[in-house]
DNA sequence: AGCTTGATTGCCT
DNA sequence: GGCAATCAAGCTA
């Protein structure tokens, strides 16, 4: 089942555990979502807390639509939108569909560090800002539901120096695709 | 107009 | 484990 506006029109932290297990596709390349974070405007980890801005415009856009912004000068991250202000960063996927694409744009041979963290994660995938603000169920996206539910653990999110104790980092238990293990 | 810093990665010791 | 790469958004003035 595809996941729409509806399924992300609800609260960051509520959302980001659902979304573990689910299918992403970019153009037909991509896999199962095996850690993701979640941020909303009351946290100060958060690109919305102080508000919209030119870059952080589509977290206040629609549900179900894609933020993407580049981090120190040279890497993408990919997040969907929640409700407005907030969204879940999609940090790290087990590799399923076309491998050989991954392989080829990260040029490395491990299966396990193909899409380990959200930078490798929007290189193997060919995400870039060219995807800011397109919705998450149509082409060339495509994301759908989980058939089972993993085992999901939670924790502290990776990277930050604000909200650190904040548990939002959401994974599947004991999978060998993360960025980190989960502490 | 200038300064700081980052939701990262990979290479070096 | 430490740190350079690399640059624009966002803040201070």
């Amino acid at each position: 089942m595809t996941l729409g506006p509806a399924f992300f029109d609800r609260p960051a932290p509520e959302v980001a555990p659902e979304l573990i297990g689910a299918t992403l596709l970019v153009n037909g390349v991509g896999g199962v979502l095996v850690e993701v974070e979640a941020y909303d405007q009351a946290d100060p980890a958060s690109h919305s807390f102080r508000g919209p801005t030119p870059r952080n415009a589509a977290m206040f856009g629609p549900p179900g639509h894609a933020y993407v912004y580049k981090i120190y000068g040279m890497h993408w991250c990919l997040n969907f939108v929640c409700q407005p202000g907030s969204a879940v960063l999609i940090r790290a996927l087990e590799p399923q569909h076309g491998l050989d694409l991954m392989h080829q744009r990260r040029g490395v041979v491990a299966e396990r560090q193909l899409c380990s963290g959200p930078g490798k994660l929007c290189q193997a995938l060919g995400i870039s800002i060219a995807q800011n603000g397109l919705p998450l169920d149509a082409s060339p996206f495509s994301l759908s539901a989980a058939d089972t539910r993993p085992d999901i653990a939670a924790g502290p999110r990776i990277g930050i120096t604000k909200g650190v104790d904040t548990p939002w980092r959401f994974v599947v238990a004991g999978s060998l695709f993360l960025s980190k293990p989960l502490r």
